[in-house]
DNA sequence: TTTTAATGTAATATT
DNA sequence: AATATTACATTAAT
């Protein structure tokens, strides 16, 4: 089990070895290897980038300068973020529509333990979360009156007319 | 110490669900248990993988679909095999290169036993070794003759000044 | 212990 | 610059 060290700073250096030229002179590649930007350097860069996702390039030129990186370095550190974020925010939306999308049907009809035991205002079927914000639940609310009033319609005036022409309807906020 | 985690890990979770997809696993910590492809998964994915390691978009795609896989598993799959040959690779050139540097000096002096007991062609300590190949015998012949000469030089003008300047000379193949 | 599914990230290429 | 994808390093389950 490897046991990780994020201690990179030390470059690998050819070790001195006898005078006539030994295996592993020949056999040790010295290939770059993989760099990792150190824990200062992350912090710096992730600072600067709370501020301005896309730094210009004498921002660049500086940061990079005092991080000892190349001015390409720091610019696909920036790329690769920008990425980072914004693939996680395309995930956190979808996530949110999904809730959003469930939180009616979300039962929560096992009164599992000690959650909130305080008197709910809420119906008991309408759970409660941090994503889904009052004007989703007055959309919600709307469109199913909406429906509601749709289908009241139909009972009254009976329709002679084939029935599976389903009540397609524009909805308000489809849920993003 | 600000523990920096460069990849944290921990964090295994999201299961991406496949195509049985119930939409219950929303807020259900899902099992993290790892996924093993099966046999016929195997068995597709590295036949293709003979033809091309490096499949587009598209036959992923259909790959997936054909192997009820996430286009990403395919994907990762994939980068692992590649991973994996070029390791093995890899390896495999070390150990050419160790041989071809070694096969001089492997003196098999010990005539230990059994091994190829008719009379060989080659001098006792020259092994025979199928990665080294004759321009490999002829270029180390070359290089020692090349040393050879240039120690009998040293011999025959003797050189008052200083002898430190280690005779570096640029030698041919010097084993890839 | 070895193998491998999966994640994170630096880097490249395309558009 | 956004996007996709690659290699590489590493983690963790088998």
């Amino acid at each position: 089990m490897t046991s990780f060290n994020h201690s990179n700073g030390l470059k690998r250096q050819k070790k001195l070895s006898s005078v006539v030229g030994s295996e592993e002179d020949i056999l040790m590649d010295n290939k770059p290897k993989r760099k990792r930007i150190s824990p200062d350097q992350f912090c710096l860069l992730s600072e600067l980038f709370q501020q301005t996702d896309t730094p210009s390039h004498e921002l660049r030129e500086r940061l990079a300068k005092k991080l000892e990186m190349t001015n390409r370095e720091v610019q696909v550190w920036f790329q690769n973020r920008r990425a980072k974020v914004n693939r996680a925010r395309l995930q956190e939306q979808e996530h949110v529509k999904k809730v959003k999308f469930n939180y009616w049907s979300s039962s929560s009809s096992s009164s599992s333990s000690s959650c909130s035991s305080s008197p709910s205002l809420l119906p008991h079927d309408l759970v409660f979360h941090p994503d889904v914000t009052p004007i989703d639940i007055l959309a919600t609310a709307a469109a199913y009156v909406q429906q509601w009033d749709e289908q009241e319609r139909k009972k009254q005036v009976v329709q002679p007319t084939i029935t599976t022409t389903t009540t397609k309807r524009k909805s308000w906020r489809p849920w993003l």
